[in-house]
Order: C-alpha cells, then structure tokens, then sequence
DNA sequence: GAGGTAGGCGTACGGTGTACACCTTGAGTA
DNA sequence: TACTCAAGGTGTACACCGTACGCCTACCTC
C-alpha cells in the first residue's frame, strides 16, 4: 500500500529543475553569479548532487540555450519569406531580451544542440522556400550571423560615463577635439538628450534597421539571380550594376 | 664607477613587456592558458609582480586589444568611401586574424579605450565624408556591429562531425530526415566535399559578402536620402520602394 | 524482508585572480 | 662614502571556481 501513497517527501531533483533553476538564476541575478555552488545552494542542495542530473557545466549551458530556443514563437506559414523571416527573428529577439544572459553564452557555445538545428533549419528553409538557391541562402545565413538569435554583438557599448557634470563637460570637451566624427554622429542620436553622448539608442530600432538591409539586400541578389561563381564573385553588385541588370535581366 | 657599466642585468620588466608577452602567449597557445600565473612564468618572474605594470588581469585585456588595433594600417585617403570603408575593414580583418584569441576578449569589453576610439572615429569619418548624414551614419554603424573588427560572430561552428565514415554516413542519413533544409544548403556549399557537411566554408568570402550587403545596402539608403524619422521608419525600403524612388528622386 | 540502485553528501584537489606585507635593488643626494 | 627612498620583485594567503571519487541513505522491486 505504500507504493500507492504519493511518493512525495523530498522531491528529487531532476535535470529540468536543475535547469529551471539555472536559468532563473542567470535571469534574476546575472550569468557572473551562475555557479555550480551557488546553484545548489539555491536547489538546497550540495554541490555534487548537481552532476547526477547534468555532465558538467558546459552542458548546464547548453541546455539553458535549448530552453530559451524553445520559447521561440512557432513558424508561421503563408506569409511571404521576407516577412516570415523578420517576424520568426524578431520573435527570436523576444525571447532572446527575456534572458539577458544569452548572448554570451551563445558565443561561448562549440555545437549545436538538436533544438538549436531545428530553429536554424526552419530558418534555411524560408530561403529555399521562397525559391533562393542554396548558395545565397548559405551565405545570406552567415551573413546573418549571431543576428538570427536576435542580437548584435554591441562593441564598446558606451565610453565611460561620469556622472558629475562638471568633468562629463570636461570630457565633451575632449571629445570633441579628439573623436569629432564620432561626437559629431553621437549629437545627431540623441537630440532629446545632448549630454548623455551615446547613451539613449533605442535598440531594437538599430537591430530591425540592420535586419531589413540585409534581408533587402539578400532580396535584390535573389532577383538578378546572383551566384557565388558568378561573373562578380568576390565583390557582390554595387548599386550601379543593380541598375545596370533591371535593364537585362534573365541573362540565360 | 658601477653607474657607468650599463644597467643590464635582470631588466625590469614594463607594461609592454608584459602585454607583448601576453599577446604572443595568448597568439601561441590560445586565450585559455593565459593566466596570470602562466604568464608571470613566462616572464620569469612571480605572478604578483605584474600587478606592478598593470592594475588587473581586465586591464591587461584592453592593453592586449589596443595593442591589435595599433596593427591595423592607417586610413588611406582618395579612394571612394565605399573602398575606403570596405579596405580599412578588411585590414582590422588582417590584423584580427593574427590573432585569434581577439574576438573572445573583444566581446568580452566593456568600455573603449583611446586607441579603440580613434578607429571607430575615422570610421564614423568615412562616412561623414562621403555626405552621409549623421543619422544614417548612426545606424550604419550599429549595424556593421563587431563587424567593424573584422569578425562575425560564428554561431554553433559545425555540428560536431564524428571522424569514423560510418557513423558519419549514419549521422548524414538522419540530418538528411530531420533537418532537410540544412543539407539541402550544406550539400551546394560543398560540391567538392560532399562528406563534410559545413565544413569547408570560405570565411574570407562570408565575410566579404555580408559586407558587401551592408555597404550596399548603406549607399542606397544614402542615394534616397533615407531618415530614421522619415515616413518608412521602421521597415527601410524593400526593392520595390527602391524602385519607385528612383523615378522620383530629389523629392524636395 | 532482501537486494539493488538512483541520487544526495563530504572531502579533497588543482586551478583561478589578487590583497597584503615584506624585502631587494639601485638611483639620487648630502 | 653613506643614507634615503621609492620602484618593483617576492611569498603567503584567501576566497572562489569546477569537479573527481567514495560513501551512504532512501526508495523500488522482487
């Protein structure tokens, strides 16, 4: 009769717990503070108890990976594919924003999981659907790059910023001498806000910018049936020869 | 007499010493055995000892940065800014690719240094020579992201590829039910191949091509005299619009 | 009840960055 | 020539990390 009793009692843990936990952990209080210990500690658990449900660490990640990629909206269909594609990265993008601690991660990756190949695959085939050869659509893939995960990698993201007045002034002033372009292309940026330089860009406006001209980009090839061992192979046509090919397109 | 003799004997050791010793340490063996310790044996000297040269091991990081960026060839003037963008890109991509710990430690900053600011302003500078607006320079900028560095952020490298032909086979059969569209595309970026799945991907010529893309994409906007507050804020023009522009150019 | 096993526990090891106190060295000066 | 003093190398120690290995306990099945 004991078995029928609900087994209860100190639930064990199990690898989606440990997961959970991970992740809302990174979530709540940064990836710099994701340690083993830590997380046992919040499991209420030794250290070791961890590796009976996961490998190592490495594998801790990967699967914090595979759980946000499962948050990715579902593909819809009909859509035409620039659409499909802008709307399956940008929720990619939500998902993404969820877990702060996902870029870095990401990168730090060496394979790719099966949930992570299916969300590439679904990707590749919203090219090939839409009648792109499988070579634009590989190198439209690379050049997506880290961009189908819905960030870009923000290089430097601010100078340092002082707080006090007084020395962010002297420090304008520097600048300006200094860096003129970039202050220069900085003041334009933040017209509601002169003093905060770099400060009030509005991301998501930067990342479906760069997103349209390249799926723009990928659009135009796909029109003049451009290919890798094409007559232009290393330099991709510039404006110039785009006007020049609406003139006489279907070369063959 | 004794100040005469040359001081020779157990040089000291200086902040460019050690960051040139890190640099080829990290060119040498890879970023990961770059540890203070290892360093500091390396020098012949006790970890501790650099701590006099450099404040931390993330100040070591910038200096190594700064060090690569320093290798990048100045800006030639005259050429086009499309040329001059394109070539000053691809020399960071040289320097880069001497060392391939740079990308890791790259993403991994959090501020800019001097050096770093004066690429990014002759960068920014390119563009505002050429009569790119501030605005579009701002965008153009954040879209080239890392990119500016001469790196893409590689995702999930390959699927890890078991040596024996066997397995392999029996792998290629199950990708080829599972993830159609991948195999579809992998199959035509390696005709002469067939075996390695992704592998033999040309990284000068990704790279080339989504540059291109961008550049491109950057000079029809600049053409049509986009604006981030003009009437198609969010979605930048499709190849239709593209089109249309070009029969009412000058709408002013 | 007996036995087997899944899973939590404790200890220990080798690694990391770096704080802090100490000591050596060599140049500058009286 | 002797003294001072700071720059810079040394040694020890600490807190943290991931994780190997062996033990031990609770539960499930027979």
């Amino acid at each position: 009769m004991s078995s029928r009793i609900p087994p209860a009692r100190r639930v064990p843990l199990n690898r989606e717990r440990v997961v959970a936990a991970a992740v809302r952990l990174a979530d709540e209080s940064g990836l710099e503070i994701l340690s083993m210990r830590y997380l046992a500690l919040e499991l209420g658990v030794v250290p070791m108890a961890i590796y009976k449900h996961v490998a190592n660490k490495e594998e801790l990640l990967d699967e914090m990976i595979d759980a946000m990629v499962r948050e990715i909206e579902p593909l819809m269909g009909g859509a035409d594919w620039k659409r499909a594609m802008r709307d399956r990265i940008l929720s990619a993008r939500q998902a993404l924003l969820r877990h702060p601690w996902a870029p870095h991660v990401i990168e730090s990756r060496t394979h790719a999981s099966p949930i992570v190949l299916d969300y590439m695959d679904s990707l590749i085939g919203i090219f090939l659907k839409a009648g792109f050869s499988a070579d634009l659509t590989h190198h439209a893939m690379h050049a997506i790059g880290s961009r189908m995960w819905g960030f870009i990698q923000e290089v430097f993201p601010t100078p340092s910023q002082p707080s006090d007045p007084e020395t962010l002034a002297a420090m304008f002033a520097e600048y300006s001498v200094k860096y003129p372009n970039i202050i220069e292309m900085a003041m334009a940026a933040s017209h509601e806000n002169d003093s905060s330089l770099v400060a009030g860009c509005d991301d998501q406006f930067e990342f479906e910018f760069a997103l349209d001209v390249l799926l723009n980009g990928f659009e135009l090839l796909h029109e003049q049936g451009w290919s890798s061992t094409g007559p232009q192979r290393v330099n991709n046509p510039s404006l110039e020869s785009v006007k020049r090919s609406k003139r006489r397109r279907d070369p063959k």
